[in-house]
DNA sequence: TAAAACATAGTAACCGATTACTATGCATTA
DNA sequence: TAATGCATAGTAATCGGTTACTATGTTTTA
């Protein structure tokens, strides 16, 4: 009934106690409150309609019970299950999550992390854009807890890493148990440090089965554009088949350093009447939820998402609780994830 | 190099002036500083390395800078979008973005609305579950702003709402035009109003064109399980292209309910040697980003989400800034996109 | 039985900002 | 020249909670 909200004032006056006694009693602290005043004060908030005001709370506490996740763009499919995950774990220990999406932006990014430290947010979840963030340097020698993961950040931090060598080394040495010799490198420019380790490892692949490298094999795009959609890398895939299609002395097989080039690449192959896996094998990389369910079914190198996620949050909730000021890392093993998409040669 | 942060007291005594000048000075208040001591200010907050601690602001000022949105689930592919759009709206008016996933489940979704009313968030853009929400009901009528989405919520409130009859009625004429007559409708059971609406669209290109209505032709899976993952509606469609095959006088036709199911029934079919389109037409509805990607690329109805999610967050902000108490209503028309699952009879 | 300990309640300071209100000196106006 | 207005600065109240500290009456302990 009342538009207003009421506060601890109004219900302390309702009941006839103090404020002290009321917040004693609605923040169910362990200081004794006589039963018979306690249900005064119960029955005061209940009939004022009483709903806390956290901002107050969180002034004088200094505990804010939100945590940032700050990624690239939530609408690449890649992203959602960790935000899940993220959030899962968030809201079992009572907070909750700020989504931002840096756009791969180093301005923005930085924008977002200077926001959510004037939030006061209790910790920073980031898939880190930028090598060299002073931002992100200063919050880490601030003591902000921070996880970074999914790009290799360099500075001292807690993180989920992902030891991206061995997976493109996984897929390649896939295609060359399948018989396969000639195996092309598929993808956006080799510009981030997860990606070149995708590309060592396949180096290190073709390098211990001494398969010759062929520059003309690695077929990476110019210049990555504004990453404003998850269409982006499909049609990027879809265009650099086209590249493949026109090489003079064809691989057989095509590693593509994601999953969504990857299904572009199949489509493009396709739509020039190239079958896939029949008469190129193709791997992927990251096994979105998306790779299960194309035609056909991709062979790929599984980054387990909504763990990541879920390992990130508890990382950071860990820190939380026992700041020994000790940063901790987290390194995942791939797995290859064998589906349709790869055949003997 | 202060571990601790320094607030408007430590630079007002570093500059040697009073809070208030601190105050109006860091805020870009327009009362006048003289520009001797507005710059002293601004000297003392770089040396002191200040950050304003919004907290303290909001309990004063009682604006927080939060929107809320709760949708069933993120990694659904349908809703990445979506949030993008309201994120990138909510930037754009100096606003971060909660995100909530309520995993439809009535006691979440309470939760996190209480929760994000003692936040004191500006607004709430969600899509309901909830047809009943006690809680729901008590935030519209204490003018909280809130914009429904993606469900017929019957409350009074905001709303961007989705013609998924005449959705429903396209995906069918299509069909129908193409000289379909046995059209089978396959999904999820209807216990949502969009899904009532949009088998109500079925119905009504039957009705228009003369087709008379088998009730063997609509299957759906029992009972709903939890929705816990973006895979569980494929893996239905899957399940139900099986059911669809054993069928006596087998339809030449499919409308999925939606398209992760429409994805999954082609791959069901596609298992059991059937082929789409040649053998059997498929229509989806919502236009997910990968229905372009799968082969053949599927037919459907687009809801544009990021538009929506845009929308929405339009709609929210603009209720912010009228509060004429009106509730506002944008109703989106549906189109059909013509792909490749469809062909004539 | 006196002292110490405890249960219970209230007063008021505090968290970090904003801002209403007051004060002062200078410029403008009559 | 006196009155008025404006630019500039500071004091202190305030937002809605939490909590240190104080106070009082009751119970336990020596």
């Amino acid at each position: 009934m009342n538009l207003k909200n009421a506060t601890i004032y109004d219900i302390a006056k309702y009941a006839k106690t103090s404020t002290a006694t009321v917040s004693r009693v609605l923040s169910n602290s362990d200081y004794p409150v006589s039963d018979e005043l306690k249900q005064r004060v119960l029955d005061a908030a209940k009939k004022l309609n009483y709903t806390p005001n956290l901002v107050g709370r969180q002034l004088k506490t200094k505990e804010t019970s939100d945590i940032a996740v700050i990624i690239p763009n939530i609408s690449n499919p890649f992203y959602p299950s960790i935000v899940l995950g993220v959030e899962d774990v968030a809201r079992e220990k009572g907070y909750n999550v700020l989504l931002c999406d840096s756009y791969r932006n180093p301005q923005l990014e930085n924008a977002y992390l200077q926001s959510m430290v004037e939030k006061q947010v209790k910790g920073i979840i980031i898939s880190s854009i930028s090598q060299n963030n002073k931002t992100f340097m200063q919050l880490v020698e601030k003591d902000l807890n921070i996880v970074a993961f999914d790009q290799d950040v360099t500075f001292p931090c807690n993180k989920i890493t992902f030891d991206f060598e061995d997976g493109g080394f996984l897929a390649v040495e896939h295609l060359i148990m399948l018989g396969h010799k000639k195996i092309a490198l598929i993808g956006a420019p080799i510009n981030r440090p997860s990606r070149k380790s995708i590309y060592d490892g396949y180096l290190k692949a073709l390098k211990k089965y001494n398969i010759k490298f062929n520059k003309e094999y690695v077929l990476l795009n110019e210049l990555e554009k504004e990453f404003h959609n998850e269409i982006y890398e499909y049609k990027n895939g879809i265009e650099l088949a086209k590249r493949f299609l026109q090489l003079d002395d064809r691989p057989t097989a095509i590693f593509a350093i994601n999953d969504l080039t990857a299904i572009g690449v199949i489509q493009g192959l396709k739509s020039h009447g190239v079958r896939v896996p029949e008469d190129i094998s193709v791997v992927g990389f990251d096994n979105i939820f998306i790779s299960e369910m194309v035609q056909p079914a991709l062979t790929t190198v599984d980054q387990p998402q909504y763990e990541m996620g879920k390992l990130a949050a508890n990382l950071l909730f860990e820190s939380l609780s026992n700041k020994r000021g000790k940063h901790l890392e987290i390194r995942l093993k791939p797995s290859l994830i064998i589906r349709d998409s790869t055949q003997r040669s």
